[in-house]
This record gives C-alpha cells, structure tokens and sequence, in this order.
DNA sequence: TTCGAGAATGATAATCATTCTCATTTTATG
DNA sequence: CATAAAATGAGAATGATTATCATTCTCGAA
C-alpha cells in the first residue's frame, strides 16, 4: 500500500466501505454514516478521493453512470447484463496469475484491479430472443 | 452484438469513436462531431446510452471522476497510476482465455469486458520511495 | 406520391453528483 | 499552553447528464 496515514474521516469512511459487502454511491454512503456520526457530505467525497489515491477504495460505474465505491480488499468482480442493468458477483477473481506476470513484465507496480463483465443475463437473453423471434428479424 | 439497428446519430457517434483510437469524454465527442456535421449534445448522450446497451460502446471513470467513452472493438485496457493519474494502455488483453472459460461455466452471455489495473507508474514510484525516505517512513 | 403515427433530434431548462469556499475546529509540535 | 497547518462541515457554485418539448425525419399504408 501507498501510505498508511488516514484522517479519522478517512478511517470512518474505509471501515463503513469494508462493513458494506457491496459497493455504495457517495450518496448512499453519506446517508449511511450519518446514522452513526456527524461527518459532512464534501468530507465524504474528499475521504473517497484520498483512499482512491492511497490504494484502497476502488469506484466504478454503473451503466446508467452512477459512480460507486468500494473497499479494494473486497476485490470482487461483476457481471452486468446490458439489458436490465443488473450486477452479478463473480464469486472468485480469476486474475491473480495474470496480474503476477504482467507485475514481473513491467515497471508498473500494481496495487490492484478492476474487473467487470458485460453481456446479457439469462432472463433477458431469453426474452431478447423471443422479442426477436416474434419480429422475424 | 445485440441488435444492429442503429439511427444516423447513433452510427456518426460510433464511427467517430472508432476513428479516434482513445477513450472520449462526452463533451469532446461532442466538440469534434460539431466540426464536421450538426448534432446536439443531447443526441450526443443519448447515442451513447443506445450503444453502451447494444454492446457497442462501453465506458470508464478516470481517477478523477471523468467518465470516458470508446467503442467496444478496440477492447484496450489500461493501467492507470494513482499518483500522477495517468493512464498506460496495455498492447493485448490477457483474458481471452478466462472469458472463454467464464462464458462455458456461467449462463451469462459475455459480449465485452472492461480490465484495469491501479498502481505506480515507475515515475511516481521511485519519487515516492524518494519521499519516503526523506521523511523516514 | 401523400398521409399520419411514432421515433429521433436539437435547443434549452432542470437536476443532481461533485467540487469549491470559507469560517470553524482539530491536530501536531515547539 | 501557543501557534500553524491540516481537516472539517455547511452551504454555494459548478458542470456533466437528463428531461422536456416543439420540430423534423422515417416509413408503412392508402
């Protein structure tokens, strides 16, 4: 890791990430602390931004744009049907290997990965595929 | 590919993209798309949406926030440096393999996929190690 | 070819996530 | 303690994205 020196915000918001299985929107995670703590929304946005930085949160879009976080030590990936939009876990990462050789063919130092799948899920393949039965295309 | 039925705007959307052989911020698309034929920036985003959904167009988030746009074949991936930010495209994609066998044990049909890795560029790293010592970490 | 319904488009207004500003509080250090 | 620097919270400002709506285009049916 980066550097370990976190702001006690900084700390408050890695943990709620770490305690939340599933990525959250800065939104949702503001809410969420709120509950707990008194801690302002821009703190939220700038403990994000720092642990970005530092390694240890990751963010990715949604398909309909919506940004969310979360803890990098999760390193869960997904698949996201095209269709409705859903996000299933994978239940493994199936990237270690490659990120080993490809940490020993360059110069980069990697810290971590993102991983996302895109297609269609089964319900929707099915009914993609009926829609287009009963259009004759 | 989902469907291929796409409108005029769609189709101007995609070839741009394709032409530009790197990930576009909406806004610019929209800038270099009006130097050449008339669109509105609305259209600009709704044609992205379209595609992302068709399976044509798939998106990133920079560190910083900014959502960047580039049509699914040139299928790159990056590692991106989380101190100076800056994005190194990888020559091949190394998980062809593992989609094959992620597409045979799943009942998800996988159209793309997107792949990044986080970390120091070789720069940033020997400036931090530099830091650090000086700090005495 | 002409008509009409529905889709697509452009301009612009509205929304909302994110960032900025600044006054206040906390922290680190001598 | 005293002080400076960093962190924080509240709310304003910004700017990307989406919604609205009047207009234009597309295309099958007459």
């Amino acid at each position: 890791m980066l550097s370990t020196h976190c702001t006690p915000a900084q700390t408050a918001v890695l943990q709620t990430l770490q305690r939340q299985h599933r990525p959250l929107s800065a939104q949702s995670l503001y809410t969420l602390m709120c509950q707990h703590q008194r801690i302002g929304l821009a703190t939220v946005y700038r403990s994000l931004d720092a642990l970005k930085r530092l390694g240890r949160v990751q963010h990715r879009a949604t398909l309909e744009g919506e940004m969310l976080y979360s803890a990098v030590e999760a390193d869960h990936h997904y698949m996201t049907c095209l269709h409705c939009g859903q996000s299933f876990p994978l239940d493994r990462c199936p990237l270690k290997a490659i990120e080993a050789q490809l940490q020993g063919s360059s110069s980069f130092t990697i810290y971590y990965h993102t991983l996302e799948f895109f297609g269609l899920c089964e319900p929707c393949a099915i009914q993609m595929d009926g829609i287009s039965q009963s259009l004759s295309l």
